[in-house]
RNA sequence: GCCGGAGUGGCGGAAUUGGUAGACGCGCACGACUCAAAAUCGUGUCUCGCAAGGGGUGAGGGUUCGAUUCCCUCCUCCGGCACCA
């Protein structure tokens, strides 16, 4: 008996795919195509994650499998390589990022190479390649010449640790989403893309995706819509007008004050007339330093201060009111101001009985308790002409009444695109004193990276390339006179906002991407990710397609069309894995222990391909023990024996089925319950063999690639056909039908497919464990399920 | 607080539209092989009961001939958003 020996056989055939290229993507464009997409790793020195594997075995089963039916598959690899974490490790081991990248990029792929995935490494793709990141530079041009790349001075979130500037997006709660550093505020010069221009798209489009549920309320929650109106509540004395925003106009009546967000511009308009002015600035400049930390520390309590001298008229009923500034109002959201109505706003509330403002009720609904803030709908009371109506029908009329707007708000807000580190795409603009921002002629890209000789950011607002005087200094391409590059450089979601289309193109040098091909190949069917991406990356790159849409550079409206998240992979001990806790488990080992294959069948074993499942080294052996018995078998295969049409096809449709699912774990139980079978046999058809090798190799491919060999053919098993079930057979073959006796199980019998139901019923009625439950009964009711059971209801 | 997802043996997990709960694997027990062990193979493995039979899918109610699946109330865990007007 031969010995498994999964290094060698291993690499013999990973070496034969590499010589005869059978991964490759065919150029045909006659046959259905099938884009299958891994988000791309980011290639840090840590090298690869044991979460890494399992999406890429998933997507390459998945691949393989639809190669098998005749698809022409796009399953392509690349590279995220730009973004903090390789300029740290760049800056902390003292060589350039592009060194690092280029060392751990090689590393990734040895070790990817070693799991013996089909991707096709002609399209590789590496977003620090300036041929790459000029399209990026390319796509940022059109965003400006759109209008929708903005410079801005306003206040954006500053990570004093990374020492950049970061969107919302990069945070978690108040911190640095990177390093946990607690977020400040600071005003600079940035870069913004107006991404809430797309809001409503991004929202709407949602609808459109068969993603999981999960995935597409986050993104709802991130864009955040809310309905309202907005009013104008004029300054008593002045040209000043506050405008409010909110979603309650049937409450306007009950406004007794106005709240101002600490920065917000009317307050320097309004100087002259508020007397209490050392008092407001102050608080002012409180606000701006400590909201950030208050709020993490998680106290509600109200603060603020009543600007003395000013008075605001509510536009429905005349009335004069207080106005305060208060950092419970946001700046970033609405119109940075509202109407307060303290009866049914649970912050208005607590606002008004720590500073003493009337509480007016004007909403009377059911369910509302005494000491209880009633914030839902109901009955208007205390409202003038609007009294007796209701809150949906009030909104419309006391909108109008007051001269009031219809708005949507979004949450979402506009996307700081501008990193004041070295190690990104530069943006490419010119600065220009007689022509303002001038953007670099699209025959000049790409604006290369130059070398620094320091890559530590500066922490000035500047990045270093600030401090490479012959990059910066440059001609302006307006006037011909002198300009200044931009020195900020691009966040590093930039170039994963558009990788998928460049792998439908990898080379192209004059275009971003053949028409031709982008119609063959977008959209992405099948796209296989970690969750942490739901409100990040997949937003961004949603945008930037739709973006690319509109300017006619992609035909489709949403880029991913079937979404796969990762679950995690959890350590033994059914914690995180983390360093911390010592129970990393390194995919190197893993492959060296068992060989490839095993460590394959086992990633795609362990559970549902989306839940968080713990490792264990038992159970993974458990899998190489089920590729031992497959070898096994492979020797006991014999030209007489006789094969069995019902369990191959039976196992065929399954498999099948699963794999386009998803469900890679049922459909290797079902290839589990074969190999069950056939080792009951002292000999196996060839026929049946062959079945089961052709079913396996998506997830085994070296082990049968080598059966498959020595059963006698020439060519890869990956080049064969994937096998079809015989229906015939499936509808010949006999069924179990369960008795019950009301409800309970009481027996079983088989039959053939298709018998009536009248037959059915008799011989249901003579299975031997039924008899007695029927004896001295009358049968009240037969229930008859075609093809699963029968139940007697009987008193 | 709002929203989304999930609770099934000792463990990972299976169960078409409501139709034999616990497939498959791990572990464990016993047996075979062995001087012995490992490996391998065989048998068993939700629970109470000698059995017939009963109970059982987080808890409690409901609908139904029949509920892990549908409805109501509640508990727990995971994830997202959160002073968003």
């Amino acid at each position: 008996m031969r010995t498994y020996d999964h290094g060698a056989l291993e690499k013999k055939w990973q070496e034969r795919w590499h010589r005869d290229a059978i991964y490759k993507t065919p150029d045909d464009t006659e046959r259905e195509k099938c884009y299958i997409l891994d988000m791309f790793p980011y290639p840090s020195g840590e090298g690869l994650h044991i979460g890494h594997p399992k999406g890429y075995v998933a997507t390459d089963v998945y691949a393989r499998n639809r190669r098998m039916n005749g698809k022409n598959v796009l399953h392509p690899m690349g590279w995220d390589a730009f973004g903090l974490p390789a300029e740290n490790y760049a800056i902390k081991n003292k060589m350039h990022p592009q060194v690092a990248v280029r060392k751990n990029i090689k590393r990734f792929k040895e070790q990817l190479a070693r799991i013996g995935f089909d991707h096709d490494w002609e399209r590789e793709v590496d977003t620090t390649d300036p041929e790459y990141y000029r399209w990026t530079q390319w796509i940022f041009l059109q965003l400006y010449k759109k209008g929708l790349a903005y410079e801005s001075h306003e206040p954006i979130n500053w990570c004093p640790s990374c020492l950049t500037g970061l969107a919302n997006e990069d945070l978690e709660g108040n911190t640095c989403e990177r390093c946990g550093t607690l977020i400040e505020k600071k005003p600079m010069r940035q870069w913004v893309l107006r991404i809430t221009e797309y809001a409503d798209r991004l929202l709407a489009d949602l609808e459109t995706l068969p993603w999981q549920e999960s995935v597409k309320e986050m993104q709802r929650n991130w864009i955040g819509r809310s309905e309202g109106a907005e009013f104008d509540f004029p300054i008593t004395g002045t040209d000043e007008v506050i405008r409010v925003f909110t979603t309650r106009p049937d409450t306007l009546f009950g406004a007794t004050y106005v709240v101002l967000a600490p920065e917000h511009p009317s307050v320097d308009r309004l100087r002259t007339a508020i007397q209490n002015l050392a008092e407001v600035e102050r608080y002012r400049t409180e606000a701006a330093q400590k909201t950030e930390i208050e709020r993490t520390a998680g106290t509600k309590e109200k603060t603020g201060v009543l600007l003395e001298g000013v008075q605001a008229t509510n536009p429905a009923n005349g009335e004069s009111l207080p106005v305060f500034i208060a950092d419970y109002v946001l700046s970033t959201y609405g119109t940075g101001a509202i109407m307060a109505v303290p009866a049914h706003d649970e912050r208005d509330n607590a606002f008004a009985k720590a500073f003493g403002v009337p509480i007016r009720t004007v909403i009377q609904g059911e369910g509302a308790e005494e000491d209880m803030v009633y914030t839902g709908a109901g009955t208007l009371v205390n409202s003038g002409p609007f009294d007796g109506m209701q809150s949906e029908e009030a909104k419309a009329a006391i909108t109008k009444h007051a001269h009031g707007t219809q708005v949507v708000r979004y949450r979402l807000q506009d996307w700081v695109f501008s990193r004041q580190r070295y190690w990104g795409e530069p943006i490419p603009l010119i600065h220009c004193e007689t022509c303002g921002v001038v953007p670099v002629p699209e025959a000049d890209l790409p604006v290369r990276l130059p070398d620094v000789e320091s890559y530590e950011p500066t922490g000035t607002g500047e990045s270093p390339l600030a401090g490479i005087d012959e990059w910066v200094n440059t001609t302006c391409p307006g006037c011909g006179g002198k300009g200044m590059r931009e020195t900020n450089t691009m966040p590093q979601w930039a170039g994963s906002s558009w990788y998928y289309v460049r792998y439908m193109d990898p080379k192209n040098d004059t275009a971003l991407v053949d028409p031709k091909k982008e119609k063959y190949w977008s959209p992405v069917d099948i796209y296989v990710g970690g969750m942490e991406h739901a409100t990040r990356h997949l937003i961004y790159a949603r945008f930037w397609h739709k973006f690319l849409y509109d300017i006619g550079v992609v035909y489709t409206m949403e880029p991913f069309t079937k979404l796969y998240t990762v679950g995690l992979v959890l350590a033994e001990d059914g914690r995180k894995m983390s360093k911390r806790w010592g129970n990393v488990i390194n995919p190197d080992d893993m492959v060296d222990k068992v060989g490839a294959d095993a460590f394959r069948v086992y990633m795609m074993f362990m559970g549902p391909f989306e839940q968080a499942t713990a490792w264990s080294i038992d159970h993974m052996a458990g899998a190489r023990r089920f590729l031992e018995r497959v070898y096994g078998l492979s020797e006991r295969v014999a030209a007489d024996a006789e094969s069995d049409a019902l369990l191959r096809s039976r196992t065929i449709r399954k498999v099948g089925d699963d794999i386009l699912a998803f469900n890679f774990n049922t459909a290797i139980s079902a290839l589990m319950i074969m190999v069950n079978e056939l080792e009951k046999r002292a000999s196996v058809a060839r026929e049946d063999m062959e079945t089961l090798l052709l079913l396996l190799a998506p997830f085994a491919p070296h082990l049968t690639d080598e059966l498959w060999e020595s059963l006698g053919h020439k060519e890869s098993i990956h080049c064969a056909a994937w096998p079809a079930y015989d229906t015939t057979v499936l509808e010949q073959a006999e069924i179990t039908i369960v008795v019950q006796v009301n409800g309970k199980t009481r027996g079983s019998f088989t039959t053939a497919q298709g018998v009536l139901k009248e037959e059915l019923i008799s011989l249901a009625k003579e299975v031997p464990s039924v008899i007695p439950h029927l004896q001295g009964k009358t049968v009240r009711r037969e229930v008859v399920v075609p093809g699963r059971l029968i139940n007697f209801v009987v008193s």
